[in-house]
DNA sequence: CTGATAACGTAAGGTTGCCTGTCGAAATAA
DNA sequence: TTATTTCGACAGGCAACCTTACGTTATCAG
């Protein structure tokens, strides 16, 4: 950092929120308008054969009961399904209906064209910028 | 993205993360325990001269009510002081008290530190990884 | 087998950090 | 002067989390 430069912190937290806006933004465009910022919680932690939410609420770092809102606002909205785990009678599993399907599909394929247009057009310094990223994380995790 | 690897915006969201929990952190280790991320707001937008709350709510990228609030709370735990503004007396200045400084110092000393700490061992990482953050901002700002 | 313990989803209620709408007082423009 | 804008503040609301506490089902130690 030389003097007169922003911090790291607000380089990497601003970026941070135009890209989640832009997640979002595109999401509207696509016609999607009732996506709403908490929901990329379970994009982020649900794969296409379906999870429990008490899963996903671990790999998104929230509590159970935050993701069951979330899971159930998106059932409300037709964009996931909840069934009974026929291996275990206290779980469910949830995965997407086709509706959702087409959503999460929408959101991955404006981040991987995201990512490739950084990497052709940045190319080694993107390389970096993930090290350096993975790296700050790495140091701050407790 | 190579296949497998995190997205680009999981990883600068989490990093985000790691870095804001880092920040709170350190104030409440210094002993600063009063602290609270929405604080942030004003610590990253009130230079030491001071400030009116409407322009600092214009940088931050809130509205003049939510950084009023802010304020009005730091004003309490003996953080920030308000003083007429001599100049327009429908205004008032913003400034740090002298513990109000030392929290800020004591924030600032830290992003410093860690921000010479990855230029040391990251070295030309870390300028490719602040050019690639500034571009991604860039390309998504609306 | 049985009893303790743990894990599942859910309900109820609270906190934080923002928002919109509105206001009176003061500054500025017409 | 009058009209408009800008200042901080008040009231009320909302989204996205949280903690505490259930009842149900699974698992494991004895």
């Amino acid at each position: 950092m030389r003097p007169d430069d922003e911090p790291f912190i607000a380089l990497v937290d601003k970026t941070a929120r135009v890209m989640r806006n832009d997640m979002l933004a595109n999401a509207h465009r696509a016609g999607y308008a009732e996506i709403a910022p908490a929901h990329n919680a379970v994009f982020a932690t649900l794969p296409p054969e379906g999870a429990r939410s008490a899963d996903m609420a671990a790999r998104a770092g929230i509590t159970r009961q935050s993701m069951g809102e979330v899971v159930r606002d998106m059932v409300r909205l037709g964009i996931l399904e909840m069934v009974p785990d026929p291996s275990d009678r206290r779980a469910k599993i949830v995965t997407y209906t086709d509706y959702g399907t087409k959503v999460a599909q929408a959101g991955l394929d404006h981040i991987v064209a995201l990512d490739r247009k950084l990497r052709d057009e940045l190319g080694d310094d993107y390389d970096a910028a993930r090290r350096v990223l993975a790296r700050v994380r790495e140091m701050l995790t407790p």
